[in-house]
DNA sequence: ATCGTTGCAAAGCATTTGCATGCCT
DNA sequence: AGGCATGCAAATGCTTTGCAACGAT
C-alpha cells in the first residue's frame, strides 16, 4: 500500500532531470511530487496552485523558486505546460507513457499525451485523446504549413453539466 | 478611396450598441474605431494594444477607461474576444458577417467568425475558417456532452516561416 | 570546492477599483 | 436633469529579478 506507483513516475522524472545533469533539490523534489499527485487524481494546477502545496510539502520553499524551478523543468522535458482558455496555464509531468488509471469515458484517454478542452462557465477541465484533433492537424498543415501542437493549448466550450 | 466601408462596419457596431441601450461616448467610439482598423488589417491587438492606439486617437482618454470599455462591449455583444495560445487577449468587432477581402488560402475565410491557431515560435496568429473543427466539435458533443465554442480559444503550433 | 539553486525583498506589469466629476441622452 | 461613464490614483495579484548565501554533486 504504502510505495504506490506514484514513486515510479517521479523517479523516472528524477532520472530524466539527472540525466540532463540537472540537480534535485528539496524544492524540485517537492514540485515533482505535487505535479505527480495532480496528474494521477486528474487535476490540473497553476504555477501557484503548485506553490500552494509545495509550500504544505516544504515550507521553507520561496514561492519564486516555485516559479523558477517549473520553468527550469519544462524546459528540462521533464514537465509540460498547457495554456487553458482563460489565461491560466498548468503543469504535467511530460514523461511516463502511461500504465494505470480507469477511464470512464470514450475520447478520454489515459495519461500520457492528451488534448485539453475547457469549460468556460465551471472552469473544468477534459481530457481528450489527441487522435481527435488529427484531422484538424492535418488539414491545417496541407493547407497552411501549420504544424499543431495538439494539446500546448486548450480549446473552450461548455461542458454538459453546464448546459444549464 | 477615402471613403472607406470601414465606418459602415463601425456604424454597425454603434448602432447594436444604442439598440442595447448603452452610451456612445470618445472613449468607446476611439476603442470601437480601433478594433475595426485592426479587424480589416487582420491584427489581433490585445487590451494594451488597444489602449496605446486609443491614446494616438484620443489622448484624453484613460488606460483604465479602455479596459473596462472593452469590458462593457464585449458584455453587449458589439465586441467578442478570444484568447491566445500564451495568456494574452485579442479582440474582434462581433457583428458584421464580412464582405471585401482578398483571401490568400483555402482554409482562409473572411472576417465573420472565425476560429485561430498561434505559432508559439513568432506568435503569429492565422485565421481559419471555423468549419475545419466541425468534425471535432461533433465528436466531443457525441462523446463528452462537450458544446465547443470554436474560435473562442486558439490552439498553438509552428507556423510555416518558423519550421526552419 | 564549485557552480547551480535558493531565499529574500523589491521591482514590474497588466488589470482593477473607489470616488468625485463630467457628459451623453 | 439624471445616471452612467470617466479620470485619477492607489491597490491588486501574479510573476520576475538582483544579489548574496547555500548546498547538491
Amino acid at each position: 500500500m504504502t510505495n504506490p506507483p506514484e514513486s515510479a513516475r517521479v523517479e523516472q522524472a528524477v532520472d530524466l532531470l539527472r540525466a540532463a545533469g540537472e540537480r534535485l533539490t528539496p524544492a524540485r523534489y517537492a514540485v515533482l511530487r505535487v505535479v505527480d499527485a495532480a496528474d494521477r487524481s486528474d487535476e490540473h494546477l497553476t504555477a501557484e496552485d503548485i506553490g500552494a502545496r509545495v509550500a504544505e510539502l516544504e515550507p521553507a520553499v520561496h514561492r519564486a523558486t516555485v516559479y523558477r524551478t517549473l520553468t527550469s523543468l519544462v524546459d528540462t522535458g521533464v514537465l509540460s505546460h498547457v495554456h487553458l482558455g482563460g489565461a491560466a496555464t498548468v503543469y504535467h509531468l511530460s514523461a511516463v507513457p502511461a500504465q494505470h488509471h480507469a477511464d470512464h469515458d470514450t475520447v478520454h484517454q489515459p495519461h500520457g499525451h492528451h488534448a485539453h478542452v475547457q469549460c468556460h462557465a465551471c472552469g473544468k477541465v477534459l481530457d481528450v485523446a489527441p487522435e481527435v484533433f488529427d484531422d484538424v492537424a492535418e488539414r491545417l498543415r496541407a493547407d497552411l504549413g501549420f504544424v499543431l501542437d495538439t494539446g500546448h493549448a486548450a480549446l473552450l466550450g461548455t461542458c454538459q453539466d453546464c448546459l444549464t
